[in-house]
RNA sequence: GGGAGUUUAGCUCAGCUGGUUCAGAGCAUCUGCCUUACAAGCAGAGGGUCGGGGGUUCGAACCCCUCAACUCCCACCA
């Protein structure tokens, strides 16, 4: 059979994952197995892949196809969000490029666009996922906006609204003036911007005193309803009880006195606009002071203001300022830098502004989310997290659910003309509610609130509601089948920014609706930068797209690359190179394939058997290996149990092992193997490939078909995890690393000697008695087979022979002395300078030991094994000094 | 401003309760090899006062103090 030299990702990708979707490897329905279960972070129906998702949904496939292999009932729930704010941002601004303003339409005309839009596009993620290899049982795939989802969103919200959870209050909202809507605050920009600091002096009331304020913003002073100063600043202690005269509109204001006050900025004299101001406004609650709202919806000046009327802010500013100057007012004016914040979307200045929004309470919720996470019954993994989750739970602020936008599920509240309002499912109901109060009221006079809930107040119920969407409605009790199986799930797999938005949000939801956590382990990724140290992102241009690396890569390269270079909760620096590393990977585990393929194997009985002991050796190796990279996943270390993967296949099984193993060429021809050796090494190849197949997909697959007949069903992905042996053999493992010094030191000295591999080279052992220490000490190494193995196989051309003097090029190992004659071509000198070297090293270890035990303290104080080792090590290095000495005295 | 974290080889990172010469790995680099699985490869080698300073200890990359640089989260200065 010929085999390509190099692999092609592309041809394995498209044959097998059809293949393992038409035999529903994928799907999982509860049975009497244990759950291993994994809910997706649904990506924005708006989205496309990159690299945080590569990385995110890479981990978790992961770990869901080792469950799978472990023998789990793995079951990777996929779906999308509906992203409430992101994707009617895209759909307005789609439909603006269609010469359609979202203002000309009715609200059923807008969400009729924005259906098709996500009927459209909405599934282009999740295909992209099944380009990565994600084995997500697709007929799970849900989305929060669905009917069933949607209606378990709306009963949440009736039933905390019934508890007295919900409730209706002001709050001041980041307004987007060109949009015409409020923003959350992660959609705000902070920017640093150059503008003025402009000091205003006001006069105080019934004096001619005056006090001067310094402000960026002089156009709202015509909203100022107070001045504040320090409670300690002796500038103005006597300004108490007094008033002061606002500018222009002649308004009397007091002055009061708040701990808030900067004494060092500007004048330490602040005035107060309750209306657009954050901290003014929380300063207006503190002293009940009067709102005057002054700059309208559209960032002109509202009729309040009574002074510029419909004339914009920014232009207002320069105005007011000069008419202040002229009025004599202005004391100076400085340059300052400060932060100005601007919509994401429209980069409109936002405007701070009150209005009526719904809260979610806080404080009773939160309680059992932060406990369970505390007492680690929630593990966040790294663990450096739970001090952010707990300082947040601590301090937790009441979340505000309602957002100005269309898309997403409506508020279930119904107004009256009187104000009057109800919180309740239909409209029949507000009705028949409403009655009650105001008998007159008509029909059409019921309004639905206008405003739709936070995209996370649907998210936050993820993990329940793709099981069972009916169980807040039916109660949990009387949860369906699947719920009760999968619920709590055991991993969730996101991006720390969300810990809050999302992770804490579920766990609240979880213990509020189940009483119970929706998941055991949080592995919070960590985010994906270019090597620069920059976010992906984008608008900055800097992040590859997912796609075109896996097109170059292949799936399995890309996939090995991310997680290459993925340190468990620490950024991740990511650079192409990363991928081309996994690629590389790939080929090597194809090409240990076609050497294996390439083998004639001899059925002759009786056939001596020279491998026994590289097989012995392997099997132990790949035992060991086990239990390290079982050890690596249990603590979520991804990309060491990676590494020590890459290192088993690369360096323990293709350089030594199969090198041990490989039949000698005789005459140009190669030389059969015997089928007990090709049978242990098929076997092992298998293991391996198993081990590679979560990283690894589909490499692994293909080549797991390509390497024997298989029936049908019998796939790697539904393959059993190999077992290691009970208790593998340490000391074989050791002997080895033995070997493997003498070897690479023999191969060191034909490098610096310039000795070609194919010159034969005698290895001799030095023997004091005869040959007596022969025996106890090197016979080891042929009793074990080692020797032959390795000389044969990897020398080539080394000989075994006794000697009593050492000559030339020596070796000392833990199994006596080996040297090399080289009568032709000595250099006494660098032969010298080399045992010189390691004598030297030899003698300051033991030095260090030898401090270390004349310290009475240390041996007092220190482990009693402890002091034994450091014992031994004196000894040891002891006899290694005395051979290398006898050695340098003899050249 | 409040909180968390990072700083170890050219790069990306390990280093678990202080104790083997503990200073490691992978990549990159250098040298020699197109050896019949693989040049996307093989073999060998060279790289580091563990951010600076101080302390505790018989012993510190690891614990404490301090300084510096960077990153993230939260709140945002008129």
């Amino acid at each position: 059979m010929e085999i390509a030299k190099t692999y092609n990702p592309k041809a394995a990708e498209d044959k097998w994952y059809p293949y393992w979707m038409r035999h529903k490897f994928f799907k999982s329905e509860p049975d009497n197995r244990k759950p291993y279960t994994i809910v997706i972070p649904p990506p924005n129906v708006t989205g496309v892949l990159h690299m945080g998702h590569m990385l995110n949904n890479t981990i978790q496939d992961v770990l869901i196809r080792r469950a799978r292999m472990l023998g789990f009932n793995a079951c990777w729930v996929p779906g999308t969000d509906h992203a409430s704010i992101a994707t009617e941002a895209k759909v307005v601004a789609l439909l603006k490029e269609q010469g359609i303003n979202k203002k000309d339409l009715t609200r059923e005309a807008f969400l009729k666009h924005a259906w098709d839009w996500k009927e459209k596009y909405g599934g282009i993620i999740l295909e992209q996922l099944k380009k990565l290899g994600a084995s997500c049982d697709w007929d799970r795939t849900r989305f929060t906006m669905e009917e069933d989802l949607s209606q378990a969103v709306i009963d949440v919200f009736i039933d905390l609204y019934n508890k007295g959870y919900i409730y209706r209050g002001v709050r001041m909202v980041n307004w987007d003036p060109a949009g015409l809507t409020a923003v959350s605050d992660e959609e705000v920009i902070y920017k640093e911007v150059n503008s003025k600091l402009y000091y205003v002096k006001y006069k105080i009331e019934d004096s001619d005193e005056w006090i001067t304020i310094a402000t960026t913003r002089p156009e709202t002073i015509l909203g100022d309803t107070a001045v504040c100063v320090h409670p300690d600043d002796e500038r103005y202690k006597h300004l108490k009880g007094k008033r002061a005269i606002i500018p222009m509109v002649n308004r009397s204001v007091p002055i009061i006195f708040d701990t808030y006050i900067d004494l060092e900025f500007g004048t330490g004299a602040l005035k107060v606009t309750p209306a657009h101001d954050i901290n003014d406004y929380n300063l207006g609650l503190k002293h009940n002071l009067e709102v005057i709202d002054t700059i309208a919806p559209d960032g002109k000046m509202s009729p309040e203001a009574k002074f510029y009327v419909g004339e914009d802010r920014f232009a207002v500013r320069k105005k007011i300022a000069a008419d202040l100057e002229e009025m004599g007012q202005i004391v100076k004016i400085e340059d300052i830098k400060n932060k100005n914040g601007y919509s994401e979307r429209t980069n409109a200045v936002i405007e701070p502004k009150l209005s009526v929004q719904w809260f979610l309470k806080m404080d009773k919720v939160s309680k059992p989310a932060l406990e369970n996470v505390l007492n680690e019954n929630i593990h966040l993994i790294p663990e450096k997290f739970i001090n952010t989750y707990k300082h947040w739970m601590e301090n937790v602020h009441d979340w505000c659910i309602s957002r100005q936008l269309w898309w997403g599920q409506r508020i279930p509240a119904w107004y009256d003309n009187k104000g009057n309002a109800v919180v309740c499912k239909t409209k029949e109901e507000a009705i028949e509610k409403i009655r009650g109060a105001n008998k007159e009221v008509r029909d059409e006079d019921i309004r639905q609130d206008e405003d739709v809930l936070d995209t996370w107040f649907s998210s936050w119920l993820w993990p329940i509601t793709v099981f069972d969407p009916h169980v807040i409605k039916n109660g949990k009790d009387k949860a369906n089948k699947d719920l009760k199986y999968y619920y709590p799930t055991n991993d969730l797999v996101t991006a720390p920014e969300i810990l809050f938005f999302w992770v804490a949000r579920m766990i609240i939801a979880g213990y509020e609706y189940l009483d119970e956590k929706p998941f055991t382990n949080v592995y919070l990724t960590g985010i994906v930068r270019d090597k620069q140290g920059r976010k992906m992102s984008k608008s900055l241009g800097n992040s590859p797209d997912p796609l075109d690396l896996i097109t170059k890569y292949g799936a399995d390269g890309v996939r090995v690359g991310m997680l290459l270079c993925s340190p468990a909760g620490n950024d991740l620096m990511f650079d192409e190179s990363y991928c081309e590393q996994g690629r590389n990977f790939a080929n090597k585990v194809w090409n240990a394939f076609r050497l294996l393929q390439g083998f004639e194997v001899s059925d002759k009985i009786g056939q001596p058997n020279v491998n026994i002991k590289a097989i012995e050796w392997f099997k132990n190796k790949l035992s060991e290996q086990l239990y390290v990279i079982d050890e690596h996943y249990s603590k979520y270390r991804m990309s060491d149990a990676l590494m020590a993967t890459y290192k088993l296949v690369w360096d323990d099984f293709c350089a030594w092992y199969l090198e041990m193993i490989k039949p000698e060429f005789i005459d140009g021809k190669a030389q059969p193997i015997d089928k007990a050796t090709y049978d242990a090494s098929i076997s092992y190849f298998e293991s391996l490939l198993k081990i590679m197949h979560p990283w690894m997909p589909f490499i692994t697959e293909e080549l797991y078909h390509l390497v024997k007949e298989r029936k049908e069903k019998d796939c790697i992905i539904v393959s059993n995890w190999p077992k290691p042996i009970p208790k593998y053999d340490w000391h074989i493992l050791q002997v080895f690393e033995e070997c493997k010094n003498i070897i690479t030191t023999v191969r060191n000295i034909r490098q610096q000697k310039q000795i070609s591999p194919k010159t034969k080279l005698d290895l001799y052992i030095l023997t004091k008695d005869g040959g007596r220490s022969f025996d106890d000490a090197v016979i080891k190494l042929s009793n074990l087979n080692f020797y032959k193995d390795t000389k044969e196989k990897i020398e080539g051309a080394v000989s075994f022979i006794l000697k009593t003097e050492s000559e030339d090029s020596s070796i000392v190992s833990a199994f006596g002395e080996f040297f090399i004659p080289l009568t032709n071509n000595i250099d006494a000198d660098e032969e010298k300078e080399r045992i010189s070297k390691e004598l030297e090293y030899n003698k300051g270890f033991l030095k260090s030991v030898q401090i270390k035990l004349a310290n009475e303290r240390f041996v007092q104080n220190a482990k009693p094994e402890l002091v034994e080792l450091e014992r031994k090590k004196q000894a040891d290095a002891e006899a290694k000094i005395k051979a290398l000495e006898e050695q340098l005295k003899a050249l």
